[in-house]
DNA sequence: CCATTGTTTCCGTTATTTCTGAATAGAAGA
DNA sequence: TCTTCTATTCAGAAATAACGGAAACAATGG
């Protein structure tokens, strides 16, 4: 496959937003050539399109697996691995809200415990840094109950919700 | 102000949480001490407690500052500067929010938009690949739309929103 | 088995980012 | 105006991350 002009502009501008969101460059640009792909690709491919070094293809193939974000596939005929992504992008984000928040948002509130406890009874750390830290851990553990109730409804639900938009506010009222 | 055994592993811990999310280590750390911080710091007190240099300081309060997470406050009979940072963490969520959406939803949706733009009548761009590009920006339009929506709501509608978890679930059915 | 094809690992190189210390600029007070 | 205190800028050093190529490894088919 041959990138027509476009689809090089989304795959660079894709790269550069993972940059930002601390994605490596080239696996933010793989998972962007297989988002676009209407075939699942083989790595040597993936490599020549984007001319990056077939090792790096293997290595940012395993990330984007690790992710959960890459499966693999096999054609008929063809020892190769082929790689296939999500293209219903409410899994897409569905699928890395989980998986940040398991790397991320869970150890995190892990720490905070950690801090809220030994801060308890410690005479060094003054009573109003105490009330922040459980400020923090409540609120993330406000959002993180927030998100398992919303992540166990039905997709369908949970787009006819956010369609609603601000409507859901008489809800409150 | 020393910082205590709990106060470091919040600060370090953020500090790690920070370079995950793009946000280089020193600005994350330099986040964390001004949020616990009961008073305003000048930047000679944060350089020294975090021990990292103080022109390190100065360069990592101006991205805090261009992030709108920091401001700058006086004590009388003290020339320098003192910051402070948001400990309304509702708040901080929506600043974070609305500044990462400017900084990169905004230019995404733009590229999107070109993309689709530039495929519409170009031969080399698989039908497929076109239709791809459209559920990505039509994706993300429906989420800042939303996005819109809910941010314009009175924060206490907001947070009881989230608290009601699930149950907004039954205005759809 | 062996040859071939495909994949992964490893390590040195390159590129990028972050950080420091020195120099500079800017304010405030004497 | 001169001095002192504070803040910023900048060039290079240090640290980190990304990458490529070679070699090792694994699987398949003859």
């Amino acid at each position: 496959m041959e990138l027509s002009a476009s689809m090089e502009r989304f795959v660079l501008h894709w790269g550069e937003m993972g940059t930002r969101w601390g994605v490596n460059r080239s696996v933010a640009q793989i998972h962007a050539l297989l988002y676009l792909s209407p075939n699942p690709l083989p790595a040597e491919e993936i490599a020549e399109i984007l001319g990056i070094a077939r090792s790096n293809v293997s290595t940012s193939l395993k990330e984007l697996q690790s992710w959960k974000l890459v499966r693999l596939s096999h054609a008929l005929g063809d020892r190769r691995d082929h790689f296939t992504t999500e293209t219903d992008l409410w899994q897409l984000l569905l699928t890395i809200v989980e998986e940040r928040k398991q790397r991320e948002i869970d150890p995190t509130l892990a720490v905070l415990r950690q801090c809220v406890d030994e801060a308890e009874d410690d005479p060094h750390t003054p009573k109003e840094v105490k009330r922040r830290m459980t400020r923090m851990l409540d609120f993330m553990e406000t959002l993180t109950t927030w998100y398992r109730q919303m992540v166990r409804l039905p997709k369908g639900t949970l787009v006819a919700l956010m369609k609603m938009g601000g409507k859901v506010a008489k809800l409150v009222s």
